[in-house]
RNA sequence: GGGAGCAUGGCGGAAUUGGUAGACGCAGCGGACUUAAAAUCCGCAGACGGCAACGUUGUGGGGGUUCAAGUCCCCCUGCUCCCA
């Protein structure tokens, strides 16, 4: 065989790349007025440098979506960009010197090119970064949206301060010990004035639209659900008293969703930040509490209230009334509540939840039992508290009601007489997005002492972040040292003024970057309404499971906070969202060491030994990372085997939404099958096919098939091929209809061409056209490059003829047959008592009375009834017979 | 501790949603071609028994519903994720 005639990704891809681009397949068609496009999004990427199989499994299959949706004649946007502001650039500032803007664009560069290698459809025309002003300056003017609508505000909040950096640092930055990542440094807490967006205000609807989302994973929406954390409870009020039992005027309202349980609170604690502690901690424990709230101020909030941690508290001298019983109980603090939480005071109730409980026994404090399990006189109780409902007593009036009438009861009683009412509390916390951070998009505030926050002027946007700033990694942002930057005029009245030196967190950047893309060149809106309402909402959205709350959760609520403004019309940005498994990497370890082993360095990986010791290796599949040495770099495997192999593999090895196991012999399979479509092909040539002038569509199928109809029906070849050619379009239809399985849809391709090698003989010309123009087709969502490459071949274009409209992309999805799947005989599963005895074959039309006699007189009834004659039939048409005895 | 999900050959995975379990591929074995190897092509292949026809058994374990269960119900075991 000639040389030209073998496959050779190498030889081609780049090419079609080339001309796709030159000819502008991928560019976003004009909607006309009220149509419908499709829009297939991929989770932009933070330009690292290094496009990994992560990223190039998700645009695969973003990019198979976008593919099929053109080929069923949809207009599609498929554009992608980068998510480009974040922490690794100014890392790169503070270690190495460079420019965090040339470093990323630099990076992006890079891994652009890295994508065009893949072959995907991407509008590059709509193409942006986040960190380029002409971005940023609308995230600046959503931003000031926000505060128009009083959904942006300052406050006090707590950070991580470095105090050898002088610098505060992202949670992130923080360890397990509560030291600095960089200088090791046990890390304080600070109180600085943060912005927030209210995103509370929208908890409800946040809540109550997940149930519209059908097309999301049911496990992100109850992920959603659950961090949202709606709970209905009773807001109460303890008088505080002095040691006479004197009213003092204040008093202290905790937070409980178990009103139940009010008579069994023995002691109340605040968080050791609430604002009443100071004025009412007592001389002789003032040192105490200031001691252990400097104590607190350094741990984490998950160590204080993780409920194996010890809990540690300290009282503070006075004392409240309990409002149902007039109790009079001590008041604590505690580093287990929370001072943002409901209302950083909650009521101690040992005996009926597991953190009082502790907390309780820790420092002897009564335990009173209010709840007993329903059925049971059990008042005493072992070992733990009862936290489950059950009925009550000790509890006055209230006694005997089960623990749901008495929350509804205790919590009416405490309305009526004015010491509490019922509250909705949710788990959601307003979102902090300052960030004391050079690389991120400035939040376009001037601080004036007499005007105060003053929003800059939309005219005067973008703030631009200053180029020439020191990187040094100590003291204070880069940008709050820039004296030149900060110090400015007050918008309002002209005074000096200083600039927040705050940026925004990167989240806010990729909360609506998916409708930047409608209108990306918009220079006087973020977009227009007539565009983003256009292409609103992202029909399929594809990404990775760990954005399954805060990107998602932060994109719904700048969706609905911009409806709420008049700037677009859709409630949700993703009507359906496809979370795409991790790709894993064999991995080597040796299990009495914990060190990883390189694949290169294991000899045999039947029998993997570590190189060093001969020790047995412990071989597993692991999330690709730099630290596991089981990464495989994309480049490598397209440079070897092209990028339409990387993409059947992909596809082809696990569902998308599993987690996916790289192998080498499964790339090299899927290498050899593309090599046998060349193949087929070539000998398809070989004998005279041709797709040119429109050989094998639909006209000239039906014209042989009213021939052969007259000549009394087709041959056997001839059927069992168009069966085969239109059992693939349909199963590979419905396999990219609702649920994607792309799986199963390229093993359907590989089935139809299994089916075709051997009856290329014994079939009519114009019959294998069809065959071949239908493989050809259904192929090109898959691996676009060879599927054009094969078009051209076989003269389904030809070289004069035009990309932008005789591409292979620009065919129509085949249409299957009905017909074609007809069979005279079908076999039909004879079962005895529900066994499966054998089959026969039978007409295919045979109604159940035939069936049933066709089965009974079978020679396998004969054989397994013994002569007797069955007591029940159940017949099911074209499937089986079960004869029962 | 609470919630969600998963468990199918040596491996990845299929299975009209209750109707022939193991499609398709990888690895394996046998054959053809070749001086030989690679590549390619053809074939075999859940396990157990049998020369074979064939039989028994089989979807993590146990029970149930049904003519019929990988699929539905109950209990148990193990793993994964989320929330504490």
């Amino acid at each position: 065989m000639s040389d030209s005639s073998r496959y050779q990704p190498q030889a081609i891809e780049a090419n079609w790349q080339r001309a796709w681009q030159d000819n502008g397949l991928h560019a976003t068609p004009a909607l006309e007025a009220g149509e419908q496009g499709f829009y297939a999004l991929s989770m932009f990427p933070y330009p690292s440098g290094n496009l990994h199989m992560g990223h190039v499994r998700n645009y695969v299959i973003t990019d198979v979506v976008a593919r099929v949706q053109r080929l069923r004649g949809r207009k599609v946007l498929h554009p992608m960009g980068w998510d480009a502001f974040g922490l690794p650039a100014e890392n790169a500032a503070i270690e190495r010197g460079v420019d965090p803007g040339a470093w990323t664009d630099q990076n992006i560069a890079s891994m652009r090119h890295q994508l065009d290698q893949l072959g995907l459809s991407i509008d590059w025309d709509r193409e942006f970064a986040t960190c380029h002003s002409d971005y940023y300056r609308w995230t600046q003017w959503l931003f000031l949206q926000f505060l128009e609508a009083g959904l942006a505000y300052r406050k006090e909040a707590t950070v991580n301060w470095d105090p050898i950096d002088q610098t505060v640092l992202a949670n992130e930055q923080v360890d397990g010990e509560g030291r600095s990542w960089r200088s090791g440094a046990l890390v304080e807490k600070r109180k600085l004035r943060q912005w927030f967006l209210k995103i509370t205000d929208y908890a409800q609807q946040l809540l109550d639209d997940l149930d519209g989302l059908e097309g999301w994973p049911e496990r992100v929406r109850t992920m959603q659900a659950n961090w949202i954390g709606r709970s209905t409870g009773a807001e109460l009020e303890f008088a505080v008293v002095d040691a006479d039992g004197v009213p003092s005027g204040e008093q202290i309202t905790v937070f409980t969703t178990r009103p139940d349980t009010l008579f069994g609170a023995t002691y109340v604690v605040l968080a050791p930040e609430h604002a009443l502690v100071p004025s009412l901690t007592s001389g002789d424990q003032r040192l105490a509490v200031e001691a252990f709230c400097d104590l607190v101020s350094r741990q984490s909030e998950q160590d204080r209230t993780a409920e194996d941690k010890p809990k540690r508290g300290v009282p503070i001298g006075a004392q409240v009334r309990n409002p149902a019983n007039g109790a009079l109980i001590p008041l604590w603090i505690a580093d287990y509540v929370l001072a943002d939480y409901g209302t950083g005071a909650v009521m101690g109730v040992p005996a009926h939840d597991q953190r009082d409980f502790l907390f309780a026994r820790q420092y002897e404090l009564p335990v009173q039992q209010v709840i007993i399990p329903q059925g049971s006189d059990e008042h005493a109780f072992e070992g733990g508290p009862w936290t489950e409902a059950g009925v009550l007593i000790h509890s006055g009036r209230f006694d005997g009601l089960r623990s749901g009438e008495a929350k509804t009861a205790i919590t009416e009683a405490a309305a009526a007489e004015g010491w509490g009412r019922q509250r909705v509390q949710f788990r959601l916390r307003d979102w902090l997005i300052s960030r004391q951070r050079y690389w991120g998009c400035p939040i376009p505030v001037i601080h004036c002492d007499s005007c105060g926050a003053v929003p800059v002027p939309v005219d005067q946007l973008p703030v631009e972040l200053p180029r020439d700033v020191a990187f040094t990694g100590k003291g204070a942002s880069p940008l709050a040292q820039l004296e030149s930057w900060v110090a400015v005029d007050c918008p309002c009245c002209g005074q000096p003024a200083r600039r927040e030196t705050d940026t925004m967190d990167t989240f806010m950047c990729s909360s609506w970057y998916f409708l930047r893309y409608s209108d990306p060149k918009n220079t006087q809106l973020p977009f227009s309404r007539e565009a983003v309402d256009a292409w609103l909402p992202v029909d399929q959205y594809v990404g990775g499971i760990e954005h399954a709350i805060l990107h998602l959760l932060y994109s719904r609520f700048f969706t609905k906070v911009l409806r709420d403004r008049q700037l677009l019309s859709a409630g949700e940005p993703f009507t359906k969202l496809l979370t795409q498994g991790m790709v894993q990497g064999v991995t080597y370890k040796n299990p009495s060491t914990g060190k990883y082993i390189p694949p290169s360095e294991v000899a045999d990986s039947a029998d993997p030994r570590d190189p060093l010791t001969g020790e047995p290796l412990d071989t597993f599949y692991e999330k690709m990372s730099k630290s596991k040495y089981n990464g495989v770099d994309p480049a490598v495997v397209i440079d070897r085997y092209g990028a339409d192999t990387a993409r059947m593999f992909i596809l082809f090895k696990a569902p998308p939404e599993k987690d996916l196991e790289w192998d080498d012999a499964d790339v090299e399979g899927q290498f050899r099958f593309l090599q046998r479509l060349w193949r087929l092909v070539d000998s398809a040539l070989e004998r005279g096919c041709s797709l040119a002038d429109n050989a094998g569509t639909e006209p000239d199928v039906q014209r042989a098939l009213a021939q052969a109809q007259a000549q009394g029906g087709l041959g056997e070849a001839d059927r069992a091929l168009r069966r085969a050619v239109h059992t693939a379009i349909t199963a590979i239809s419905d396999d990219l209809s609702g649920d994607y399985q792309f799986n199963t849809a390229v093993s359907e391709l590989m089935k139809l061409s299994n089916a075709m090698a051997p009856l290329l003989a014994d079939s009519q010309p114009v019959l294998i056209n069809e065959a071949l123009r239908s493989l050809v087709i259904l192929l090109a969502p898959f691996a676009p490059h060879l599927a054009e490459e094969l078009w051209l071949k076989l003269g389904g274009r030809s070289a004069s003829d035009s990309l932008a409209s005789n591409s292979v992309h620009r065919q129509a999805w085949p249409v299957a047959d009905a017909t074609a799947l007809v069979r005279d005989t079908v076999p039909l599963v004879i079962q005895i008592k529900g066994k499966v005895r054998g089959s026969l074959e039978v007409p295919a039309d045979a109604d159940k009375a035939t069936l049933e006699q066709l089965a009974l007189g079978s020679d396998i009834a004969i054989k397994w009834l013994e002569g007797k004659a069955p007591s029940r039939v159940i017949v099911v048409p074209g499937k089986l017979v079960n004869l029962v005895p």
